[in-house]
DNA sequence: AAATCGAACTGATTTAGATCAACTCAGCGT
DNA sequence: ACGCTGAGTTGATCTAAATCAGTTCGATTT
């Protein structure tokens, strides 16, 4: 029991990743997400081919920065990251989270240099996939390139709604709404929907939803209160799930 | 001089119409906004002639609406548009404004549905650029496909450039940098960038911006007052072009 | 020219969330 | 065991922007 408890997030996540770490995309328990389906068998070997997969990057860690020549997107094996730009008064503005199954680095396709600076929240697997690479064989593949284009779609919906999210929403239902949007992903890993871990901390989230810290803490407290959720830190249990759905469809009542 | 001045802005835009219309992508003075400068004229041709020349689309018209099946990607050749959806709580969310020579419906890639209604601020001249059709031309021509990744990019770009405005900036902030990115827009295509008309409504830029109608006509007052520009209804001039661009960087003195 | 209507502006009041200021507590090194 | 540190929470004010309530002005209708 107490060695357990004594052994660090760190190293439990490396212990994850010697038995998680597949050699191909065909082992990877990911590849629902970040594959199409619809991909044939000698489609996928030579996608399986280009893809590099190096080791972990530690928490804190920069998979790249922004400025830097941009030269792939990423998928998240195990683990997450958080990108982020620095704006015009020369703060950090985090502009999303990525968890497992999910592709990052999007952002350096119109410049050629990437504009957000990537770095893993936690020890963090990902599978680099060299741009020019994929380039050639969306240019052979069809179906590959129909891929590439929807995965970039969703990165401009992912986008779309947070602009819609910070335009019009008020703290508690930004909060809510990031929540669900993590229940909702972790659920597409047939991981748990309801009790989870986030990797972030309090100022990011603060900071990617437009608020500040006290206020975020003051939301978990009232959710908390309220019953929706129960919170320890960075554990998160959802219990009334419907009851948040409720609050970004409602500007109601909330006491 | 009585003449000219009761003739309606719809219908100037028609006669302004009828001598801008170009036949062809060569001829369009938009052309080294949309199309990559490095296109060789025979693959500049055969981008030509998938191209559809519609006739304009008149204010408030929609070119296409939120859940439609999509089918093309469009250029703005002459007026201006806006996009948006319909969020959570049911209420219009502006989520871009696209400028002649800009390409809206790229949030159609991920769902093969438009995520978004587009409609026409004014009378409006489009090039409807089939998707399946550039798709098939991308695979065939290289450039073609990364000037295509590109353009996304530069969506993506914009979009998080907005998710930070409404993120960390103040009200004055948000107008400063709206007025400030339409102007710099306009000076690509060799227009005024100091004086210009605004094609949306204070409604539709306060609900851009995440504000209230009230709190945007108070920074234009703000901003005369302050001597930074001129305001009549729509026309714009700005005076101070710096000045606005150091609101942007600095959350200093306002008096 | 009078009446109507809607977009934009302005003033008064309210409020959600920021800011300022303690305080708690888990992890860490010594 | 003993401070030390930094993340997180909580409470007390303060303020930017929302809300509410007219007013102005130009265009459209009659």
């Amino acid at each position: 029991m107490w060695r357990i408890k004594i052994i660090k997030d760190d190293i439990l996540k490396k212990i994850e990743h010697v038995y998680t770490n597949p050699s191909s995309c065909r082992d990877c328990r990911m590849n629902a997400l970040c594959i199409p389906i619809s991909l044939r068998s000698e489609e996928l070997y030579k996608l399986d081919q280009i893809i590099k997969r190096g080791s972990p990057f530690q928490a804190q860690q920069a998979i790249f920065k922004c400025g830097d020549k941009y030269t792939a997107v990423y998928a998240v094996r195990s683990g997450s990251i958080k990108s982020f730009c620095i704006d015009n008064d020369g703060r950090e503005q985090v502009t999303g989270f990525y968890l497992p199954g999910e592709i990052f680095g999007w952002d350096g396709l119109a410049e050629n240099y990437y504009q957000n600076t990537a770095v893993a929240l936690e020890t963090t697997s990902v599978c680099e996939i060299p741009y020019n690479q994929l380039e050639l064989l969306a240019a052979t593949i069809p179906s590959i390139n129909r891929h590439i284009m929807q995965m970039v779609g969703k990165e401009i919906a992912a986008d779309q709604r947070l602009i819609a999210l910070l335009a019009a929403n008020s703290a508690h239902q930004r909060l809510a709404s990031l929540l669900l949007s993590i229940s909702d992903r972790l659920a597409q890993q047939k991981l748990s929907s309801t009790r989870f871990r986030l990797p972030m901390s309090r100022g990011e989230i603060s900071n990617y939803l437009g608020l500040t810290v006290e206020t975020v803490s003051r939301a978990f407290s009232h959710f908390q209160r309220a019953g929706y959720l129960k919170v320890n830190k960075k554990e998160i249990e959802l219990v009334d799930k419907q009851r948040l759905e409720q609050l970004l469809t409602n500007p109601e009542e909330f006491e």
